[in-house]
DNA sequence: ACAAAAGTGTTAAAATTACACCCATGG
DNA sequence: CCATGGGTGTAATTTTAACACTTTTGT
């Protein structure tokens, strides 16, 4: 019984969500990326465990976790070569993503076990769930964000551009979220965007 | 780990959902009526495990079994007092209801543990997912099923009567369904229901 | 003929999606 | 004043939900 993660950045600069990844360092697939994992300790919880394969893993420090939530777990005979094993996916919102590897969700080297898959099904589901769940979205975004992060995170995570103005009206209808008078110059031209804060 | 087990089986006859439970051995909550569970067997698989709780706990046999999934994950702290612990819940369908204890999902008696809080969770999702998973859906009413058996289960497991021409037109698109030119009178009055048929 | 149950037809309401157009800023 | 990105308005489409009305059977 695993818990493997799918620890998401948003870099702002690049403008796109990043994953966290690890390098196995022993076999099965020795060398090879892979989702940061752990085995579920005896009466630990799933967040602990979460928390426990980012920090070893991957080199994130427990303060710059922005948000955790289970996704689903995977239940198939043959992803791991040394046997039937049950893997719980994690989402888990990383605010620095300094340490460690980390990859573009479009641009993903080949992951170890069935992680390419899981990341897969994982990135549809949450997708699904982006401006639904609001600890997901807030993990996300970060405490303020301008309209044109929320563009940006929507089409990295749904791989395609959202429409601006109904992404803009979703927005407004977020438990929790609301518009600030503040307006911020996202980018080196064009109009300002308007910053949107979750309530504390 | 556990996995605990939501056996459902459709009665005809009563025109309800009624749900598989046991009667615990042992402390805690020796005596009192829970779900079937199991602990999670090294390297077993969840459907092997819920067959297990079936089959051991309630004396359903495997052969009455009709269809097993996953729901959600259960990760409270407090669910247990023996300490934290995970639910991996599931479904099952089951045939027929001759041996175990059967409760009607309107009726249920108190539960140990938190398992009346799976139970009402689970069935909240169970009940967005009818019609829409068909191996649930098939599970509940079998190979062959009058329309107003569809109207009983999705009544029982949404806790409301279901539009009758809504549903009827929600069964032409479910995938694998397919509607018979056959006829039969599942009431003692009224216009005979047509009888669908799951493919294969 | 009447009540009960099953189906069909139609409409209303809500949620998604698409797109035209106006606003604010940098160069 | 023009290109670029942000925002509002509006319409089309799809999904859900509601309800009136017709059909078929038993009593």
């Amino acid at each position: 019984m695993s818990v493997d993660v799918l620890a998401l950045h948003f870099d702002r600069s690049a403008r796109r969500i990043v994953l966290g990844l690890t390098t196995r360092t022993w076999e099965p697939f020795r060398g090879e990326p892979a989702l940061p994992g752990v085995l579920l300790g005896d009466g630990e919880r799933l967040r602990d465990a979460a928390t426990r394969a980012l920090t070893g893993k991957v080199g994130v420090a427990g303060t710059d976790i922005s948000g955790i939530g289970q996704v689903v777990t995977f239940d198939e005979p043959n992803r791991d070569p040394r046997g039937p094993t049950l893997s719980i996916a994690m989402w888990a919102g990383v605010t620095t993503a300094e340490s460690g590897v980390w990859a573009s969700l479009d641009e993903l080297p080949d992951l170890a076990f069935d992680h390419r898959r899981i990341v897969d099904d994982c990135r549809t589901i949450l997708a699904g769930e982006l401006w639904r769940d609001p600890a997901l979205s807030r993990a996300l975004t970060g405490q303020r964000f301008p309209t044109a992060d929320a563009v940006d995170i929507t089409a990295s995570l749904t791989g395609r551009a959202p429409d601006r103005g109904n992404l803009n009206r979703t927005l407004r209808g977020v438990p929790g979220l609301h518009r600030t008078d503040e307006r911020v110059a996202a980018r080196s031209t064009g109009r300002p965007a308007v910053v949107w804060e979750w309530d504390d």
